[in-house]
RNA sequence: GCCGGGGUAGUUUAGUGGUAAAACACUUUCUUGGUAAGAAAGAGAGCAUGGGUUCGAUUCCCAUCCUCGGCUCCA
């Protein structure tokens, strides 16, 4: 069999091409995928005269179309619709770039409303189309000369969905073909291949075979955790608490019900009502609370705090629930009730720079240990916004500098902060390659002043702190759905429910791996005794698949040398080790959280 | 919420207009084993839920719930 690494995050494939070469590659293949997407719309106007048609651009690894279908799709079109693209790619039919008037484009399209929308933006007075065939379209291209470039059996259409026109859900929804292509058939077939490999690490599947958390009708959008489950929430707290210890956080908890009132204090019962959990106690309206800041300036405000408490770091692990809608509940990744680490740091303006600093290290520290590969988004002022807008400014042009003095990089997405401050949003790629968000740090200006919010300063005066809202994992939900997808539910010793096996291979030596059990039990490592009537090999077969990362066999030479043979996750035997030994090896394993 | 798939033992799946099958897991017995499945026997679902069509529905139709992939949303 095939000895693996423990195989990192990304399954990118290997560059071998040079930089030069491969973007000519990619601009190839680019173009192949754009003309595929028409040759599809071709298609579809065949097999559905009547078709309206949207747009059709390339994404990643393929191309999309979006039709308005007068009777919608059926999942047996696509083999048709796909055989009779096949049928054009065969006919060898030609991309002819035509620009034509804007009034000729008008009457020509005149039964094509989304066309007649895009014609209407086109600047100038001709409109550039691509004819292939008997289908015409409004395109810049570039297309291929001819059908015949197109390798007719490596590309594939996967599946359908239906997609607001224009990304808006007030305009009507179209039905969206997406469709793979590829050079040729063999990278096609190896993408299918890596699908089918990436589907076998989705972190619903790993949590039911490796017994982490099930999800149940009872409670949609909220995960069951399991005693192996909880052992992984229970070691990533236990680890949080001591890093949040080491610069200076103070851990809080806050009430989960709590008065609306806070809420519409807050602007969060404005901005945020839909998404807002609500009960009647008694004719009073109470909330399940969707976060945590507001109750956070109550303990602030407690008392009188003087400038020298600032910065002041409150910590919280708090329950969350939010409403969400029904169609965006994805696993751990999408929940209604999460977890958040949260913590609000209340400090003078002067000390934001410093702040944010120090979180952005402690956020990179963070995902350099478990090897994860973060992006980093700055987002500001939404439309939607809160307060003053000089205040915004200030404050992005904050985040932004120390951005660039902690040399990140990062894309900028323009109005989408919150609506009371701007943010930095750290995101991680699922299996699937979806982005998620799961760190963020934001900065409000608005809170305190709703709160009011205040510290005396060294003249005796009362001054407005400034509120800055982090949280890490993000939620510990989502955050254990991304570890389980990064290591293939082959979590590093410190995180694993169970880190070792021991099996004896006899029943003579049954007494023996309840000893080494009990020594490595009082060590608290965690650790079982597999002394059913199996065979060895099956034990080995399901401690591989239980991802257990050490395997202990033990018989009469081990017993003879009082030592274990390690079987290791990933590396198979590694030999004959004595007790002591394998014990400083485990325990600097976990100590460094390798 | 919207569009499109799907829901059959604990799990993964097969299947049918005449009240359901397998593998693994589980229990028992035999086997005491050396690095990815030792053998046998047994128990276990009435086919997501509610309606309808039918002599008869798990199978066909409708609604609801849940779930998956998109879209929108993500304070």
């Amino acid at each position: 069999m095939i000895k693996k690494r423990r195989p990192s995050f990304a399954l990118a494939s290997v560059k071998t091409m040079s930089d030069k070469k491969a973007t000519e590659g990619k601009q190839k293949i680019d173009t192949i995928r754009h003309s595929l997407a028409h040759i599809m719309a071709a298609a579809i106007q065949e097999l559905f005269p009547g078709t309206k048609f949207g747009i059709g651009p390339v994404i990643k690894n393929g191309f999309y179309y979006d039709f308005d279908l007068k009777n919608g799709l059926a999942s047996d079109d696509l083999p048709k619709t796909e055989a009779k693209m096949r049928e054009f790619i065969k006919q060898d039919i030609a991309f002819k770039k035509k620009l034509i008037s804007k009034k000729e484009t008008e009457r020509i399209f005149k039964n094509q409303p989304y066309k007649l929308e895009l014609i209407k933006e086109v600047p100038g007075k001709k409109v550039s189309t691509y004819e292939s065939g008997k289908f015409l379209d409004l395109c810049l291209g570039p297309h291929v000369k001819s059908t015949k470039e197109i390798p007719p059996d490596s590309f594939k259409l996967t599946k359908i969905a239906g997609a607001y026109w224009r990304g808006s859900e007030k305009n009507p929804m179209l039905t969206r073909i997406y469709g793979v292509a590829f050079a040729n058939k063999k990278e096609l077939n190896n993408y299918l291949r890596l699908q089918t490999e990436i589907e076998k690490r989705n972190h619903r599947k790993l949590g039911t075979q490796l017994d982490l958390f099930s999800f149940h009708e009872v409670s949609p959008g909220a995960a069951f955790w399991h005693p192996k489950g909880m052992i992984i929430i229970k070691e990533l707290e236990k680890w949080w608490r001591q890093e949040h210890e080491k610069r200076g956080y103070l851990e809080t908890s806050t009430p989960t019900i709590v008065k609306k009132e806070l809420f519409e204090q807050s602007g969060h019962w404005k901005h945020y009502k839909e998404n807002i959990f609500t009960f009647d106690v008694e004719g009073q309206i109470f909330v399940l609370k969707p976060m945590n800041c507001p109750e956070s300036t109550i303990i602030y405000s407690s008392k009188i705090r003087s400038y020298k408490d600032l910065p002041l770091r409150l910590s919280e692990i708090g329950n969350l629930y939010r409403n969400e809608l029904s169609g965006v509940l994805a696993g751990l990744f999408r929940v209604r009730q999460l977890t958040m680490d949260d913590a609000h740091i209340y400090c003078t303006p002067e000390q934001i720079q410093t702040e944010i600093k120090n979180i952005l290290k402690f956020i990179q520290e963070f995902y350099r240990l478990f090897k994860l590969n973060p992006e980093f988004k700055l987002a500001t002022r939404p439309e939607n916004y809160m307060g003053d807008k000089k205040l915004w400014k200030k404050a992005e042009k904050a985040l932004e500098f120390s951005l660039k003095q902690r040399k990140i990089k990062y894309e900028l997405k323009p109005k989408d902060g919150a609506f009371y401050g701007p943010k930095i949003d750290v995101h991680i790629t699922d299996a699937l390659e979806r982005s998620w968000q799961i760190a963020t740090v934001q900065l409000d200006f608005q809170m305190p002043e709703r709160f009011q919010l205040t510290y005396i300063d060294q003249k005796g005066r009362k001054k407005r702190p400034v509120i800055i809202h982090r949280a890490i994992f993000g939620s510990f939900e989502r955050f254990i759905g991304i570890l389980l997808e990064h290591y293939a539910g082959a979590l590093p010793l410190w995180l694993s429910p169970i880190q070792i096996w021991i099996i004896p291979v006899g029943s003579r030596h049954k007494k023996y791996a309840k000893t080494l059990k009990e020594k490595l039990s009082a060590l608290s490592i965690r650790v079982e005794t597999k002394d059913t009537a199996e065979t060895v090999s099956k034990k080995i077969r399901d401690g591989e698949l239980q991802k257990i990362p050490y395997l202990l066999v033990v018989g009469d030479k081990e017993m003879a040398k009082k030592g274990v043979r390690v079987r290791e996750k990933g590396k198979g035997d590694i030999g004959v080790m004595k007790l002591n030994k394998f014990l400083e090896r485990v325990r600097k394993e976990i100590k460094g959280k390798k």
